[in-house]
DNA sequence: AGTCTTCCCATCTTTACTTCA
DNA sequence: CTTGAAGTAAAGATGGGAAGA
């Protein structure tokens, strides 16, 4: 580490990783009692940190921290990210192109994602170990966060700032979130996938975050969106449906009770009218509705076809409520 | 029993767009 | 016609709780 500038007193340059297994790494460059970034200005810097949080020679990661530190006190920071062994011969050394320009902040701050780190492990790792493939592994909840504060920040302080895992990607410094906007090429593949499954599996939330270029968490929370407003959209169109049947019935209640009135009014004035033909018309005595066994009844002529329309609408009044047999029979019963 | 992950849900925030004076 | 404020819908993000491993 500063190999680069052996001879420079640098101060303070702490380096925090902090993995779900609490390991815990600080580096301590210098003694922290003078600017690091006055001393580095104009200089290049570099580093190496060792990751392993498995304790297997195999997958450790190398973190090459390479930084500039420009006059004006701007940090471009950048890191070069290298599996310790076996090191892919087509991809040796792998950059994080999310970290390059990720420098604004006044305080020199670069904070690694985790998720697209693993990513890149993995990327890196790939016809090699697959030690860390498991949806649940270590790797898979790698958090890691990386500042240099130029021994103005301690660990704690680090600490207290530290997102948890599904924290925002807030800049720190005070700076509103820059709400990321889906471009179409992206919202049109995570619609397609949509289409195919409405929930991933982390393999599948891997392979989209990589191949759209995004976070997995990123990838999670829109499936998750598109879920909720898909079942907010079909909770709307059943509102609709049912408030449709509400008037619906509404109307054949209303209907029916003109009808009952009618039918009523015709047994005052035709006291005989309950001599007529059983098979003619009928009706429950208890529910007072009216069912006919002949097609020539005027009565079924006005409700057999609304009840037919209404079924159609309503499927779950599709079957006959009474048995107009029954209904004969008890109508009969009454009669006599 | 405790931990971790994922999901759902409610809610907040940001962005893009529309309306209107 | 232009412009800027206000309103609104859509969508990304966050945090809490539940459930399962």
């Amino acid at each position: 580490m500063g190999e680069g500038e052996g001879k420079m007193d640098i101060p303070s340059v702490r380096t925090r990783v902090s993995l779900r297994q609490q390991m815990e790494l600080a580096l301590s460059l210098g003694d922290g009692s003078t600017s690091f970034l006055d001393k580095a200005s104009g200089k290049d810097l570099e580093f190496h940190v060792a990751l392993d949080n498995t304790g297997e020679e195999r997958s450790k990661t190398v973190i090459t921290g390479r930084a500039r530190v420009d006059s004006d006190g701007d940090f471009p920071f950048q890191l070069d990210l290298l599996p310790f062994s076996p090191v892919p011969r087509s991809n040796p050394q792998l950059r994080l192109p999310w970290l390059v320009g990720n420098h604004g902040s006044s305080e020199s701050e670069a904070v690694l994602d985790a998720n697209r780190f693993q990513a890149m492990v993995e990327e890196a790792d790939e016809g090699g170990s697959q030690s860390h493939s498991s949806p649940n592994s270590e790797m898979s909840s790698f958090q890691m966060e990386l500042g240099i504060s130029g021994g103005k920040r301690d660990l704690e302080a680090v600490d207290a700032e530290r997102d948890d895992s599904r924290g925002s990607d807030d800049d720190e410094n005070g700076l509103a979130r820059k709400k990321l906007r889906l471009s179409k090429e992206q919202s049109a593949f995570l619609e397609e996938s949509f289409k195919e499954h409405s929930t991933l599996n982390p393999k599948q939330k891997l392979l989209l975050a990589k191949h759209l270029n995004l976070r997995p968490r990123q990838v999670e929370v829109w499936f998750q969106n598109r879920r909720a407003r898909t079942k907010l959209k079909q909770t709307e169109i059943d509102c609709e449906y049912l408030k449709r049947c509400c008037e619906t019935l509404t109307e054949e209640n209303r209907r029916l009770q003109k009808e009952l009135q009618e039918l009523r009014a015709l047994k005052t004035s035709q006291p005989f009218y309950m001599q007529l033909p059983a098979t003619t018309l009928t009706m429950c005595p208890s529910c007072e509705r009216v069912a006919t066994a002949s097609s020539t009844s005027s009565a079924t002529a006005v409700a057999a076809p609304a009840t037919a329309s209404t079924a159609s609408t309503l499927p779950f009044l599709a079957k006959p409520r009474v048995n107009p047999f029954h209904l004969q029979a008890q109508a009969h019963k009454a009669a006599s």
